[in-house]
RNA sequence: GGCGGUAUCGUCUAGAGGCCUAGGACACAGCCCUCUCAAGGCUGCGACACGGGUUCGAAUCCCGUUACCGCUACCA
């Protein structure tokens, strides 16, 4: 058997949205899995809605994702050439006719019929046209279209590799429109014609194509060429179950991408949606589990909905998982967009910075959380969240009463490590009679300016001596004025 | 309307005639852990669309119904 060659052919008419991601990571898996070939083709025969920023767009998206193709792309409007010479030759060889028919004649007739009897089809009357009758029309420059003449009885199916057989009917499928009157071809020749070109053994796609198949089959067929095997994926809905589009909010991957979330989690994510390994497995899994996992056999019939929920604890596991040397360029690119640090600040102190990370991302569900809750240990300054503030230090007297004992204490500290510290912080608690809790809480604000944080301990060695102390100091200040203020 | 496809917890799924009192994950609720928030652990809630067959036995096979989705263009 030869090796597999598969590809992904989106039309750029928006971003790569997450149903086209899905389709190509399946081509993907499936054509690295089987030591096979993953090309693109860009189907940009639609002139009038096909843009560069789009194609540029989905390039990205797949690059992000990491998948990536073998062979030059392939531009489906540099092909019209030999599109039209198959339609041609389709016409020669008694596989399809000539139809002078125009839209205004055949939308009369659709309405009419709808009117009457309930379904249109082309009677064929142009094929019933004498020859000299069709070359004299020709000659006398009478527009027309192609259209390709569907075999009369029997029907056309194929074993589909997730849905089994699927066969229709011919008697249901009118002779269709191959080639338009301009001479542009119409997207089921397009499709077949690159796809024979391109020697595709698998054509994997949206199971919205399932009504093309057929179509398709019979051009394989009229134009001489060896069938590929087919499979159609089901569709990924929004939470009301409709199909994904804008209303249902991001849907673009480069939306998920901007939330930060990961591209490994997205992949995971995506992989998870209308496919499954079987059996019980971890739902976890890296980019090259799924692909010595990826098979046909786990390919799933039902459409599935788009838990965005699930979509971001998958990412808080992924985030907990990856190499931190990984995370860290990362976090910090968001965080000099944020204006915490530069770039630089951040990678200057490896040690420090990934001590921070460890603690940030056990707390996050996306590199965006990470990046917030990194504010606090950044400034010089915390600005107090009046929340936290007005709950932690709802008896300012009380409260600053712990934060100086507390600073006096933490100051005594000489090795400012956790084995010093922590005694000290603790004494401090039984002297004032209270719990641990207590004595925290304040000092969280204080420290923080926020409600939640890591571990008290690991706060301030992350914040280190100096800031911890100046940030006590600080908070020393604001309480008086608070005590003053009452 | 016609044709095609699909149908297990709210969601993603396991299940390929007896292993099912239907398993796991997300979400949700509670408990534990605990200086807060997470993470983690435990428990709970919760589904075979409906109706007929076939069979000793059906979530699994067949038929019908219903619902949903897709296609039905000189769009892709």
């Amino acid at each position: 058997m030869p090796t597999p060659r598969l590809r992904f052919a989106p039309s750029p008419t928006g971003y790569l949205h997450v149903g086209g991601a899905r389709t190509a990571l399946f081509n993907w898996l499936y054509a690295r899995r089987h030591g096979g070939q993953f090309l693109l083709r860009v189907e940009d025969t639609d002139k009038a809605r096909s843009t560069e920023e789009s194609t540029r767009a989905i390039f990205e998206g797949l690059q992000w994702l990491g998948l990536d193709w073998d062979e030059e792309v392939v531009y489906q409007g540099a092909n019209v050439a030999r599109h039209r010479a198959d339609a041609e030759r389709l016409v020669a060889d008694g596989h399809a006719y000539r139809c002078f028919c125009t839209p205004a004649e055949i939308e009369e007739r659709r309405k009419h019929a709808e009117a009457t009897e309930g379904a249109f089809k082309y009677d064929r009357r142009c094929d019933r046209l004498p020859a000299d009758e069709v070359a004299r029309r020709v000659a006398a420059g009478v527009p027309s279209v192609v259209r390709f003449r569907v075999p009369d009885v029997q029907s056309t199916g194929w074993n589909d590799l997730v849905h089994g057989a699927i066969s229709f009917p011919h008697k249901d499928i009118e002779d269709f429109v191959i080639l338009r009157s301009d001479g542009t071809p119409i997207y089921n020749l397009a499709v077949t014609s690159d796809d024979i070109a391109m020697h595709i053994t698998l054509v994997m796609r949206g199971d919205d194509h399932i009504s093309n198949t057929p179509k398709q089959i019979m051009l394989y067929r009229a134009l001489g060429a060896d069938l590929p095997q087919f499979a159609h994926l089901p569709m990924i809905h929004g939470t009301d179950g409709k199909k994904l589009s804008k209303r249902h909010g991001a849907t673009a991957v480069a939306d998920w991408q901007h939330e930060g979330i990961l591209p490994q989690t997205m992949v995971n994510f995506l992989a998870l949606l209308g496919w499954s390994p079987g059996g019980e497995f971890n739902e976890v899994m890296t980019i090259e589990e799924l692909v010595a996992k990826f098979d046909a056999d786990g390919l799933l019939k039902k459409a599935s909905v788009f838990d965005t929920k699930k979509l971001e604890w998958m990412n808080g596991q992924h985030l907990g998982r990856m190499p931190l040397d990984e995370l860290g360029p990362l976090v910090a690119r968001k965080i000099a967009a944020d204006g915490g640090a530069t770039e630089h600040e951040l990678l200057a102190r490896p040690a420090w910075f990934h001590a921070l990370l460890e603690l940030l991302r056990v707390r996050s569900r996306t590199v965006d959380d990470i990046v917030r809750q990194a504010r606090p240990y950044l400034g010089a300054t915390v600005t107090y969240d009046a929340q936290a503030a007005a709950k932690a230090w709802k008896e300012p007297a009380e409260a600053r009463g712990l934060v100086a004992d507390a600073r006096v204490a933490l100051a005594a500290c000489t090795p400012w490590e956790p084995a010093a510290i922590e005694p000290a912080l603790k004494a401090v608690a039984e002297a004032r009679g209270v719990g641990t809790g207590k004595l925290f809480g304040p000092m969280r604000v204080a420290l923080t300016g926020e409600a939640n944080s890591p571990g008290m301990f690991d706060v301030l060695g992350i914040l280190g001596r100096d800031v911890a102390l100046a940030r006590l100091d600080a908070a020393l200040v604001e309480l008086d004025r608070r005590i003053g203020a009452s």
